[in-house]
RNA sequence: GCCGAAAUAGCUCAAUUGGUAGAGCAACUGACUUGUAAUCAGUAGGUUACGGGUUCAAGUCCUGUUUUCGGCACCA
């Protein structure tokens, strides 16, 4: 998927492109008021006031038509230098221009680019002109804040792209509506892997045998896993008293985000929203010596969140999640190592096992913003930590960005970043230093010199969620799953159900026997039908029985996505399906 | 939560300006028995998301709710 923003010239074009939106607008609405015009990875966007009117699919193609009316015109981009005086003046009626040219810093020279009857503020990077931007495409529109602050004024968005040749943006679109085909979601439906349904609520979603079995092999590796890496498993409950919350710090920042509380004769019980507290007590519930550490418990907890109803999306953002969850507890002269661990295992799952790209993750330092409030109040111990994380991210080399305000409130994180099919930026592993925590929960372990001293927890997450891992491992494998993933892994078909349903059935009870996940398609079909459908369902292997197999005690499969077929005896089969499966 | 859009058979979608809700696939029944991506015929399937209203008449217009979708805000 290109990005907009690397490249040069297309980062101007798009630049441009937004100015000439602008300048539709304007023509088509007088009376419009304009915020800003970035480029953004997927192309650029305008914000802008237009009072009362909120835009339709119309007005989107008004506007279309207006801008390809300019880009045929193709007048000239032209710059001009602007006292602060000057531009404070050519920009007098419109307040969210003012707004920015106060907000300039004093030494910055202010500029503002014309293009015909239309001048806007602007830094620049344009392309000379709007004949070059008549490959554009509006691709959606919204509402969007004012300075992104919910509090405020909500403006009309407009999206869009723009590319050199009409060939370049006919060949993006294509991309994009390819991009749907991946969806999460319609993978889902297509193979029958999970559904919502209104009766049990929405963001709550339920899995079908098929999902079910992705999930349930998805979780079983990750306990492997982890207890590989010498990870305690433990089981706590989903719900606990609000007063434990209150303990944690977590009732002050997201009580708004928990679903309500029950009352019940004397106590107060919420669902949960996460485990750290759960764990931080079983970490308290024994003396801890300085030799037991670090101490990796882990869980795979469902926790409760009551997301915003118009966050909720697929198996990407969901009210019940699944965490692959666990919390380190070292101490600090252990914190370096054990967050190597962390990162070394996150490649092996998604690197080794998984076999993704790469490119297909970021590595983010989310650190905590200035906003106050937001954060727990200690600059001492975010300084420590956020350069702690730093250290150890540059030591093992890792290509990252920092981001403010991504922070958890009791500590800075290391985040894995993926796009969705959609685009969107989500946080899939992550790995978060807490120095609060054990303070809050007043956690010590004795060290050698007998005293009582504070450890640091690490919170960690490798999959993240299930359902989010799920819909990032849909949509990365565009729905086709590895052998060792796959719901059904061995799909039978049979040439003549009448002549070779019991040497099928003799088939389907062996492999059943050897833990491979196999059907039989006993239908009525025809064969070239079985087929179809077996290669539609994406089931890894098909095997084909007939006369041939059947009297010779054979095997014949086909390979999704290959047509070719291979013949072996039944003990060879099943050597090389488990070889397979091995793999990974 | 906010701005907008949508909801019709299990799925994908039709239904002129308001005038008897249809098709393909899937399901079921029967026939056919085929060697590598859709055999033929038939049957059944709907309180048009849910509630209220306008109208002689509502899938279609108005309204409330729910869910879904695109963004925004949020994301421990």
């Amino acid at each position: 998927m290109i990005n907009f923003k690397e490249d040069e010239y297309l980062h101007n074009l798009n630049h441009s492109c937004a100015h000439m939106l602008a300048q539709a607008v304007k023509h088509l609405y007088p009376d419009a008021k304009f915020w800003v015009g970035p480029v953004i990875e997927e192309g650029f966007y305008y914000d802008m006031d237009l009072g009362d009117k909120v835009i339709t699919e119309e007005d989107i193609e008004a506007i279309s038509k207006e801008m390809k009316k300019l880009a045929k015109d193709g007048k000239r981009i032209v710059r001009h230098e602007l006292t602060r005086e000057e531009a404070l003046d050519m920009f007098k009626d419109d307040p969210y221009k003012i707004d920015l040219i106060n907000n300039m810093p004093e030494d910055e020279v202010i500029t503002a680019y014309s293009q015909g009857d239309f001048t806007d503020l602007c830094r620049g990077g344009h392309v000379d002109t709007l004949k070059e931007c008549k490959n554009f495409k509006l691709i959606k529109f919204s509402g969007a804040y004012y300075k992104g602050d919910s509090n405020n004024k909500m403006l009309q968005r407009i999206y869009g792209v723009c590319l050199p040749t009409p060939e370049e943006l006919e060949a993006h679109l294509q991309e994009l509506e390819e991009a749907k085909e991946r969806d999460h979601r319609k993978i889902g439906k297509d193979q029958n892997l999970f559904f919502t349904h209104k009766l049990v609520g929405a963001g709550l979603p339920l899995f079908t045998p098929n999902g079910a079995t992705i999930r349930r092999t998805l979780e079983r590796y990750i306990q492997d896993k982890e207890l590989e890496q010498g990870y305690k498993h433990v089981y706590s409950p989903v719900l606990a008293t609000t007063e434990m919350y209150k303990i944690s710090g977590h009732w002050d920042h997201y009580k708004e985000d928990m679903f309500p509380i029950m009352k019940l004769d004397n106590e107060e019980l919420v669902l949960r929203p996460m485990n750290c507290p759960h764990h931080a007590l079983i970490y308290k519930n024994e003396l801890h010596s300085y030799r037991d550490l670090p101490l990796r418990i882990g869980e795979l907890a469902n926790v409760f969140r009551y997301e915003a109803s118009g966050a909720v999306i697929g198996l990407e953002r969901v009210r019940q999640i699944l965490q692959n969850d666990a919390h380190l507890f070292v101490r600090p002269d252990q914190i370096k190592d054990e967050v190597g661990k962390v990162i070394k295992l996150m490649f092996e799952v998604y690197i080794d096992d998984f076999g993704f790209s790469r490119d297909s993750f970021k590595f983010r330092l989310s650190k905590r913003s200035k906003e106050k409030g937001k954060y727990i109040d200690n600059d001492e111990m975010w300084e420590t930590a956020e350069s702690q994380l730093k250290a150890i991210m540059d030591e093992l080399e890792l290509d990252y960005y920092e981001e403010e305000g991504e922070a958890a409130f009791y500590g800075p994180k290391i985040d894995i970043q993926i796009k969705t099919a959609l685009g969107h930026d989500i946080t899939i592993p992550t790995c978060q230093l807490d120095f609060s925590l054990p303070e809050r929960f007043d956690l010590t372990y004795i060290d050698e010199n007998g005293e009582k001293v504070r450890p640091v927890v690490i919170h960690r997450a490798i999959l993240g969620s299930s359902e989010r891992f799920m819909s990032f491992l849909l949509e990365e494998k565009k729905g086709i799953l590895p052998l060792w993933l796959a719901p059904v892994q061995v799909n039978i078909v049979p040439v003549n159900i009448k002549y070779h349903d019991e040497y099928c059935k003799k088939i389907q009870n062996i492999l059943l026997e050897e833990d491979i996940r196999v059907s039989y398609d006993d239908s009525k079909e025809q064969m070239n039908k079985k087929i179809r459908q077996s290669n539609i369902m994406k089931n890894p292997i098909t095997i084909i029985i007939g006369d041939n197999e059947r009297d010779n005690n054979l095997i014949s499969y086909r390979l999704l996505g290959n047509d070719e077929t291979y013949s072996l005896s039944i003990d060879e089969f099943i050597k090389f399906i488990k070889e397979e499966i091995k793999k990974r």
